[in-house]
DNA sequence: CAATATTTTTAGATTTGTCTAAATTATTTT
DNA sequence: AAAATAATTTAGACAAATCTAAAAATATTG
């Protein structure tokens, strides 16, 4: 196994920016995992010769990295300890959904399968967690059945529930918070105008009501 | 600041040793240290050479090491934080008072203020943790005014409740529960002598009755 | 109290994960 | 398509935390 907090960190970095440029095929330069960790480009590239060792990646010097499928299964899990744990904090300790990223992040390195399985029933075996991002399963799948739009996909009339955020960080979420966007307000197309566009781009919604006709 | 797991397991070590060996006051070989946290004595020194220029302990070449005030500090925080999640995984997730102490080993080392202060009013403020070990509060003190006894200290007659136990591992602890030993049960004096002597001295008891007359 | 035995430290090597600077490969521009 | 530019990797250094083997200090014993 051998895991450890940064080659996770990596198989993390790799999956989400994996899933962002189209899916597990994609391939994810050392420069992009570089930014998003804050670390530089060479140490990535040695990262991820680690990983490559370890049989969570694939390597093709110049060209980028992606995860294996045990990989994937590894990042899966990280994403469930990571939702299942923001969720103990806002629901059960208080936290604010803003300020939980910092602390999942700790609490999601924790190796105990059985401490996960617990928490998760603890918590109800919850769907999503508190941004409204979808939680995985033991087995790293998601159960997403919901349909989310843009915000750019609303035309005048539309009403839509905030179901997730794009980005989890603090300053966003403290922003978001400051114009009253929460998970599950809801806002007609018009009101969404009123936000400034970087910070629309941030939202998912989910239809409630449309002055359309026709096919959804 | 400059915490690190490795840096917090050997100011733990020093706090614990040094309680079992007299009180802040006493100087810890190295020795010590490193059969009781499984590393090698030199592996030690140079902790402890490090420790000593984050002011968290004092160490004398060839007599040993004891923790600054700082590092007392820091090491009842992390009995605090230990303590704490020891009591969520028995009373909230249905863990056996066996099988917390690795887990707990590894979320004792989340940094957080406001997460332990929350853990802590969550779990409604306790006083003593599933083994029956006090739990330090925000700054560093304890609140242990129960008298324990050792299991000798009882004579023929007496009736005493397990309070605590002295050491906190997995193994001990199993082997305590295949013999009917908890937290809470009562045992006469008679019973006790029932339990293997190396089991037995482990034991921390509260005289529920004696038949002795006068001072107590 | 001198010789031996034990404990502890120093010296130097190793592993993991990071960095900077230089070399290499890929891409873009003219 | 050659030259310039940009991205990526290699090479080599460094810090943290560990190890083994050897040296130094302390304790024990005859």
């Amino acid at each position: 196994m051998a895991k450890s907090k940064q080659r996770e960190d990596h198989v993390k970095a790799l999956y989400a920016l994996g899933e962002s440029l189209g899916g597990p095929k994609a391939w994810v330069s050392t420069n992009q995992m570089a930014d998003h960790l804050g670390v530089k480009a060479p140490s990535v590239t040695s990262m991820v010769q680690v990983l490559q060792e370890l049989g969570w990646a694939e390597h093709r010097p110049y060209r980028g990295a992606r995860l294996t499928v045990a990989g994937r299964r590894l990042a899966l899990n990280l994403v469930r300890k990571h939702r299942l744990w923001e969720t103990f904090l806002v629901e059960r300790l208080g936290f604010g959904w803003e300020e939980v990223h910092d602390i999942a992040e700790q609490l999601e390195h924790i190796d105990s399968v059985k401490l996960v399985d617990r928490l998760d029933e603890y918590l109800g075996c919850p769907k999503v967690d508190p941004h409204g991002d979808p939680i995985p399963d033991g087995k790293g799948l998601f159960n997403d059945d919901r349909s989310l739009r843009s915000p750019s996909d609303l035309v005048a009339g539309d009403v839509g529930r905030v179901a997730a955020v794009q980005r989890d960080d603090a300053a966003l979420l403290s922003l978001l918070k400051s114009h009253g966007v929460a998970l599950g307000t809801e806002w007609t197309h018009e009101a969404l105008q009123g936000l400034p566009h970087d910070l629309r781009e941030q939202l998912l919604l989910e239809l409630v009501s449309t002055m359309k006709h026709g096919a959804s």
